[in-house]
RNA sequence: GGUGGCGUGGCCGAGAGGCGAGGCAGCGGCCUGCAAAGCCGUCCACACGGGUUCAAAUCCCGUCGCCACCUCCA
């Protein structure tokens, strides 16, 4: 029983063959903290907390490092902007507001905190002796302009391109304006030497001169830091294959580190069809799509998908997810209120069933996983009207192993913070009062009176459902 | 020019030689005082044209259409 996954520098499934037995570790690319995250960032994060999930569920212990690039052309081009509109905001004030809507969005939907969330500007010293070891090697070079750049010198390493399986020749030639100084146009800058008109506090000293790290040395830095000089899998959305992860590889490689083991690549969320970019201003944002549904419908949404596949965002997309995902919330509800009381409360071992493991295990094929799900809480449903108790509770079990490991169990406590607040009680008081007079009006068969009270409950927001052991409120 | 991906029923979305994935919507039925929820049934799809095969959505050849990356990207 061994994990399977898309090796994208192989382009194939492999067995996940951990360096270490029993442990797994993973580096993934976070954000640039620029810009408020979109759901393109949330699906990337949710991904890989659904690989930690069930490389944990396996058995696995899983070291999740996932960078934040707290330091870049774009922060501080965003600070320096904002600055000379109206208020003036430092450009590690910005990167840090930007981080902590980051976690907030993380957070409501259920992505569980990595292993570790290292941010760029604290390994600098790390990057440096990669660097110096590139120059060394002859892999690597100072401009020749006294700007303090050092590029990468990606004629010396013939292996460029292995990752996504380019050859160095075939690459159509940058239109890079800075490249002067570059031996090669595709040659990436390692460190940056300061500008004039950037802030100070932007210029870390180095063999080089003052200055700041390139954008890939980061991760080379970070992944090899904390995870070792060589590691199990290496994360990012598909769009960082290239130059990115191509170049992360190139640097590492040629300053002697072993690296990823595999590369894993998740796809991007594509909006009515369309790319999300900033010229379209199709982006769709965190805190906007949060507003349109619950945080529990929008991760069942974001995380239905393969992994790898693109998702597109379109109108009712989330209205159909909630009917899906209401599906297993309406199950487990039903079934914890009828067994409630009885002796097969509680009876249901939490163990998902083989066929979801034997989906999930082939490079996390969450589509097949849900089909099993679906099925069992049809199952269940069905065990429910057939007043066959036990086999409800045995389905049940299933059912909320299946939805823990996928981080939408509906009956986990990060989903309901505010069940207890006084207006919810109050609320609760009143419903079950008018509940009360609808009953007693159905038993002296007043169907009037009780459809009325049922009708108001539904203008207010109330649906009423009618079980052999009572009625059950909810809210739309 | 190079690299990679996609085209599946009204919609979403898996699968990758042979038993109708699953979800949403629709329709019929059961249940219900009527509903709701649930259950049962129904809707037998794979861009197009060839080929291989006992058998092709799946493999091969070709065609058409769409998309991504090629130094800002999750």
């Amino acid at each position: 029983m061994t994990v399977r996954l898309y090796d994208s520098r192989t382009q194939s499934v492999v067995d996940l063959v951990p360096l270490v037995e029993g442990e797994v570790g993973i580096y993934v690319c976070g954000p640039t903290v620029q810009s408020s995250p979109h759901i393109g960032h949330l699906r990337s994060a949710l991904v890989y907390d659904q690989w930690r999930r069930w490389l944990s569920y396996r058995g696995y212990t899983v070291t999740l490092v996932r960078n934040v690039t707290d330091i870049d052309d774009k922060i501080l081009a965003n600070a320096a902007s904002a600055s000379s509109d109206a208020t003036e905001e430092q450009w590690w004030a910005l990167a840090y507001r930007y981080e902590l809507e980051f976690t907030d969005g993380y957070r409501a939907l259920g992505i569980l905190p990595p292993t570790y969330e290292p941010r760029a500007t604290a390994s600098i010293t790390q990057m440096q002796e990669i660097i110096s070891r590139l120059i060394e090697n002859g892999h690597a070079y100072v401009a020749d302009d006294d700007s303090g750049d050092v590029y990468f010198d990606v004629a010396s390493w013939p292996s460029y391109g292995e990752l996504t399986n380019q050859r160095a020749d075939d690459m159509a030639a940058s239109a890079d304006a800075e490249s002067r100084a570059k031996r090669d146009a595709r040659d990436f800058a390692l460190w940056k030497g300061h500008k004039a008109d950037e802030p100070e506090s932007s210029a870390f000293p180095s063999p080089w001169g003052d200055g700041r790290p390139g954008w890939h040395i980061e991760c080379s830095a970070m992944a090899t830091r904390y995870l070792g000089p060589r590691f199990d899998i290496h994360g990012g959305g598909l769009d960082l294959r290239f130059p990115h992860h191509e170049n992360e590889l190139a640097q590492s490689s040629a300053a002697g580190l072993p690296f990823a083991n595999h590369w894993v690549h998740n796809g991007l969320v594509n909006v009515n069809g369309q790319k999300m970019s900033k010229s379209l201003g199709n982006s769709v944002f965190a805190s906007e799509f949060l507003d349109e549904a619950r945080p529990l419908v929008i991760r069942y949404y974001l995380g239905a998908a393969h992994y790898r596949s693109t998702l597109d965002y379109h109108d009712g997309a989330l209205i159909e997810a909630e009917a899906a995902l209401e599906r297993i919330e309406v199950f487990l509800d039903r079934a914890e209120r009828r067994l409630e009381g009885t002796q097969f409360a509680g009876q249901g071992v939490e163990l998902v069933p083989a066929e979801f493991a034997e989906a999930m295990d082939d490079d996390l094929a969450i589509p097949q996983a849900l089909a099993v799900l679906h099925d069992q809480v049809r199952a269940g449903n069905a065990a429910l009207d057939a007043e066959d108790l036990g086999g409800a509770a045995v389905i049940q079990g299933r059912v909320l192993a299946m939805a823990e490991v996928l981080g939408i169990n509906p009956m986990a406590v990060e989903w309901h913070t505010a069940a207890h607040d006084p207006a919810s009680v109050a609320l609760a008081a009143l419903v079950e009062k008018l509940l009360e007079d609808r009953d007693a009006a159905r038993k002296e068969r007043d169907f009037t009176s009780a459809d009325r009270i049922r009708d108001e409950l539904a203008a207010a927001g109330i649906q009423i459902e009618d079980t052999p052991t009572g009625s059950h409120w909810s809210l739309d």
